[in-house]
DNA sequence: CCTGTTTGCTGCATCGATTGTGCAAACAGT
DNA sequence: ACTGTTTGCACAATCGATGCAGCAAACAGG
């Protein structure tokens, strides 16, 4: 058997120099005939022709850094997550690459892990790399990152949560959060007898976009219906999953049991709180309604079921670039509705023929 | 209340040459004090501060085109993964960039969707971009991946699957499955008395590294057991949830019921498969033991017990890191263990504080 | 044949940072 | 005071691609 691969180092990569060399024609013959520009330049259909096949040849292909630097743009786009663990946002990830990769653009994914240090270090790190756009889904502080990105002149589109310096594509979530209590309450009504009998939301952070339109809603519908919400339903403790393990843990033990009904705003939140309310006898879980503010197809299929919403990532995406695409500048917000999914429901992603 | 924005457009960013002219130094040591040069090059320490200080005042950063470009190197580094919606690979991601933060290193992170053609584009636009090192996650052809790379004199390191082109490090697949087929054995000795009487391990594709081990790991653990498995025991569908629940279905019509046992090669496979099951009766679903190979929160907490394999995904990545940081070039194949988890357990990852 | 236009291409400066080389001034040694 | 070393910095080339300005040759029109 042949051996497979020599341990001979490659020759440096060909440049448009070396295709000028090998072809006969200057650099900026080269140059054009590679690219776009060689109609206007006017440079022989059968020059390039015979350009390009060289460059085939040669395995060239363009050293995007020397291009960027004189073109002053990179073909980088960026996009700042909060972090990859989570279904909703890896959703947002794959759809804003599908979309970077059909323009020819290379996406740039990064993860804040919600540390405003680490959210700027990025956005400079962005910059400094020179990316065409930036796509801010979960930013702690969205118009200190706007003013980092004006002083680049680099244009941003807010996603998921609204900023005050530059377009915003958002769910709606006090729609999507409405409609869910509304399901939660339609399955058993809490009217709140004691204070087991009540909906509790749990998770989230109440100085966050989202979750104060979804606790809001939340107050509104119950209010509505006729019960309105005190405080104590209200335990917006974070995203992190021990942290709602904790909480709901306190909560049952204040209740003397599980409580009526949980509306959990976030899928991390819910990791936790399934953590505490597995080790509960299966009766009592029965006897709970449960809803989840973003949909993982997993989640579908617990013991109990689960009422769940669906945010449109592939939505937002969608028209985060189309205002890219059309260039808006002014400070428009536009909503993207979310979808309520009945509980053990089979939802097929939009990349649903993955691996 | 004060305007935030004004629409005034930025200037145009500092350069070295602006700051040069701020301090009265010339480029050449504006460049060095910025950089870490300026102790071999002599620059005085007093002449160090006031650059740093003027820089610092006009937000100077520096253009990494240019550098690259000039240093033949971009601080980028790459991995490919097959895709972002699935637990396994969003935990490589998210340890691939918390490392590459650490190094002071940009992650770009490409998705092939596990097509071929899709995968050799990436490379070749990763080497565009002049990545200082690329990963590579469940290639569909890791030789010809292997050979654009040494091409491009490109360092590259293939995770959780196999190379002959470069070092490797993957999960230990075998060992992770027998250890897994041994426990649903344990948990309920199928015999083989009937064909409904038995484990099928069903999902992955069997032209896969991973899946070829997992399969010779079922294999090996019945065959010790005593009840050799009948080919038809094997359904290596693909990752496709869809096809998956086809699948399952198919088998469960052919044998009339559930089957006793089901080892589930991946989460994307488990998902469409849960799309059956869940529409069985719950006795009949507590009549039959689970596997999945992968960890997945929620499937933890199902409404029957699932026994899962979680892979070292930090792991992993730390030892490519390390193979990286050490210039490993020869083709070492390093395994890292997965960790069996039993069923309903919550779990800890690495990034738990996360939102 | 002579002038004006079009065609097809080359030369050169440029993007911003890095780095090898060079060169004064300061300083040390005798 | 005179030579040799060290210190501190500036100059200019360079990385690879792009795009403006310009220049021969071909060609058209009279």
């Amino acid at each position: 058997m042949p051996k497979l691969f020599t341990m001979t180092r490659a020759p440096r990569k060909a440049t448009i120099y070396d295709i000028a060399r090998l072809s006969g024609a200057s650099p900026s013959t080269v140059s054009a005939a590679l690219g776009e520009s060689w109609r206007t330049r006017r440079i022989a259909e059968a020059t390039v022709e015979s350009i390009r096949k060289i460059a085939a040849e040669q395995g060239y292909s363009a050293n995007m850094q020397a291009r960027g630097l004189r073109k002053a743009r990179s073909g980088l786009v960026g996009m700042i997550i909060p972090l990859h663990d989570n279904r909703f946002f890896t959703a947002l990830s794959q759809s804003f690459e599908a979309f970077a990769r059909e323009r020819g653009l290379v996406p740039v994914i990064a993860s804040s892990l919600r540390e405003p240090v680490e959210e700027r270090r990025i956005v400079e790190t962005l910059i400094s790399y020179a990316v065409d756009f930036l796509f801010i889904a979960g930013a702690t502080d969205p118009d200190s990152v706007s003013a980092l990105c004006r002083s680049a002149d680099l244009r941003h589109i807010f996603v998921d949560l609204p900023g005050r310096g530059a377009p915003s594509v958002v769910s709606d979530n006090h729609k999507g959060a409405a409609e869910l209590t509304r399901r939660l309450l339609a399955d058993r009504p809490l009217r709140g007898g004691s204070a087991r009998d009540r909906l509790y939301l749990i998770g989230g952070d109440a100085g966050d976009y989202a979750t104060a339109r979804r606790i809001e809603a939340f107050r509104d519908v119950l209010t509505e219906a006729g019960i309105p919400p005190d405080p104590a339903q209200i335990i917006a403790c974070g995203y992190a999953p021990r942290s709602a393990m904790r909480e709901v843990a306190a909560l049952c033990d204040r209740l003397g049991g599980l409580p009526g009904g949980l509306l959990v705003n976030s899928l991390t939140a819910f990791e936790g709180v399934l953590g505490h309310l597995s080790g509960q006898p299966a009766e009592a879980l029965r006897a709970m309604v449960v809803g989840c503010y973003d949909y993982d197809p997993f989640a579908a299929w617990l013991q109990f079921p689960v009422h769940m919403v669906r945010q449109d990532a592939h939505g937002l995406i969608r028209e985060a670039y189309r205002m890219i695409d059309e260039n808006v500048r002014n400070l428009v917000l536009t909503m993207v509705e979310p979808e309520q999914i009945a509980p053990r429901t089979f939802y097929d992603s939009p990349f649903a023929d993955r691996g």
